[in-house]
RNA sequence: GUGGGUAUAGCUCAGUUGGCAGAGCGUCUGGUUGUGGUCCAGAAGGUCGCGGGUUCGAGCCCCGUUACUCACCCCA
């Protein structure tokens, strides 16, 4: 027997909620051509080969077989099976390579698609979710300029949505690592992931953390854990950052870098953008910048965007790709956005006007009069039966539509709006509804 | 993958010591002989997640199982 009820982290949303849904993806895309990206679209699956290919055998991927296929437990360790992408930025990588001939440098592109993870669901993680990521990838090099435009469209995307507000958090990894390897810690990618817990629970356990686990001196953890709480809105955090007195190559280019990306995205985003040396990011091909974003006041929910720089992901031969970009959690947020009632649709469905039926043989005379209205832009639909006009009209009230039309037998028509009963004679070749109900618009909620 | 909680109508949930399966909301019909929402009357809707056990008798107790959910892990 089939199952029929929902399956966990794999959401569908009704008519109204996928609305919302569709607005956050207009918007986003809107933004994203207004900047110049260009739209691209992968396939689905990936050879595993591909997706392990950055060590990272403890990812959650799905792979894919044919249930027809005998030899079903192959799949672990031949890299040529299929398994559906865990990101989107790993195929994206693979796209350059293997279109490099074909396309211009650098190279700028959203993309918006599912992806697949096997974790354990919870609210704002599924395993199936919608992610819209973009990147700059360059040939040879890549100015680090980007970091900061991508950082600005991005602040720019998300400012467009009905969502509160956010903070994009930007650290650098080069820093990170070179202040952990000048202070003695060198396991960066373990110390990270501690630090990562900070704001979940506090530095005093995370000072156990790192070292019980990490076997740091109290003296290492305390290092760590004052790099980690230098939190700036401006520049001052380089200053800070000194004052720690650790000297490094890595940390002092990593410092210039993340100065150049806050000082720049400071001014032209004020308030929205934040220096934050706690920020660690899991995926280990960042290299640089990286960038994490919150909704304030929705901390628990995670961070809603992140990315960062990757200057060795993509690489053919001698020739290397380095990439810069974030990817928005288009799921996550729309599940907030509905869960909290942050936004609504104002129907559920796009018709603005249901032509009524007098009678069954008007049919084909209200049909007539739905095309005139449709020429123009207008979503309508017509009644099947002539029912009641009471049952007419109460079709219309269900779902949110808001203008009933009626043809009278001498030819007049007249069209009511079911809010506020108004209802007045309308020639179908030049009435129009106002605009804001033309079609169902997204309202927010006022913030609380 | 690890640990906790939950599972009864479309939804939210009651269900007493183990004794006839319930409410509100929603849906449908009528009151209303062609203009909805309020109101009134009525109706439909159930394998009590699934399998087993104890018992004269199980929604309730016991065992198992699955799903959902929360936390961990990880992450958008």
């Amino acid at each position: 027997m089939a199952r029929t009820a929902s399956l966990s982290g794999f959401p569908e949303w009704l008519p109204q909620e996928r609305l919302v849904e569709l607005h956050v993806l207009d918007t986003l895309r809107r933004t994203f051509e207004l900047h110049g990206f260009a739209s691209i679209e992968t396939r689905a699956v990936e050879t595993v080969g591909q997706l392990l290919r950055k060590g990272e055998i403890d990812k959650e991927v799905y792979g894919l077989s044919r249930l027809q296929d005998d030899d079903d437990s192959a799949s672990r360790d031949d890299a040529n099976a299929l398994a559906l992408h865990f990101d989107l930025t790993v195929p994206f990588a693979r796209y350059v390579v293997e279109n490099a001939g074909y396309l211009a440098f650098p190279f700028r592109r959203y993309q918006i698609q599912k992806v697949w993870r096997g974790e354990r669901p919870q609210e704002g993680r599924a395993r199936e979710f919608t992610q819209a990521d973009i990147d700059v990838v360059g040939d040879g090099d890549l100015p680090f300029r980007y970091d900061v435009e991508l950082a600005l469209v991005i602040a720019e995307a998300l400012s467009a949505l009905p969502i509160p507000p956010f903070r994009l958090r930007i650290n650098n990894r080069k820093l990170a690592e070179g202040f952990y390897r000048g202070i003695g810690l060198t396991d960066t990618a373990g110390v990270l992931r501690s630090i990562d817990k900070l704001e979940k629970i506090g530095p005093e356990r995370v000072a156990e953390l790192l070292q019980e686990e990490l076997g740091a001196t109290p003296e290492q953890a305390k290092a760590a854990l004052e790099l980690a709480s230098i939190r700036t809105e401006d520049t001052s955090f380089v200053d800070q950052v000194r004052a720690l007195g650790v000297e490094d190559e890595l940390l002092a280019e990593g410092l210039a870098e993340l100065e150049e990306v806050i000082a720049a995205a400071s001014a032209a985003a004020p308030g929205k953008v934040v220096a934050d040396l706690s920020i660690a990011r899991g995926l280990d091909y960042y290299t640089g910048t990286v960038y994490e974003t919150v909704l304030v006041g929705h901390e628990q929910l995670g961070s809603i965007c992140s990315g960062g720089r990757y200057d060795a992901l993509a690489t053919k031969g001698s020739r290397k790709f380095p990439g810069v970009g974030l990817s928005i959690g288009v799921t996550r947020l729309v599940s907030r956005i509905l869960s909290q009632g942050l936004a609504t649709a104002s129907r559920s469905v796009p018709t603005a006007v249901l032509v009524t039926l007098a009678d069954d043989g008007s049919w084909p005379a209200a049909q007539g009069v739905a095309a005139r209205l449709r020429s123009r832009g207008i979503a309508v639909e017509v009644a099947a039966k002539a029912e009641k006009f009471g049952k007419q009209i109460k079709y219309a009230d269900r779902r949110g539509i808001p203008f009933v039309w009626f043809t009278h037998a001498d030819g007049t028509h007249e069209v009511k709006d079911i809010r506020s009963g108004e209802q007045v004679v309308a020639d179908p070749d030049t009435w129009m509804p106002p605009a804001e109900d033309l079609v169902p618009q997204i309202a927010a909620a006022p913030s609380a």
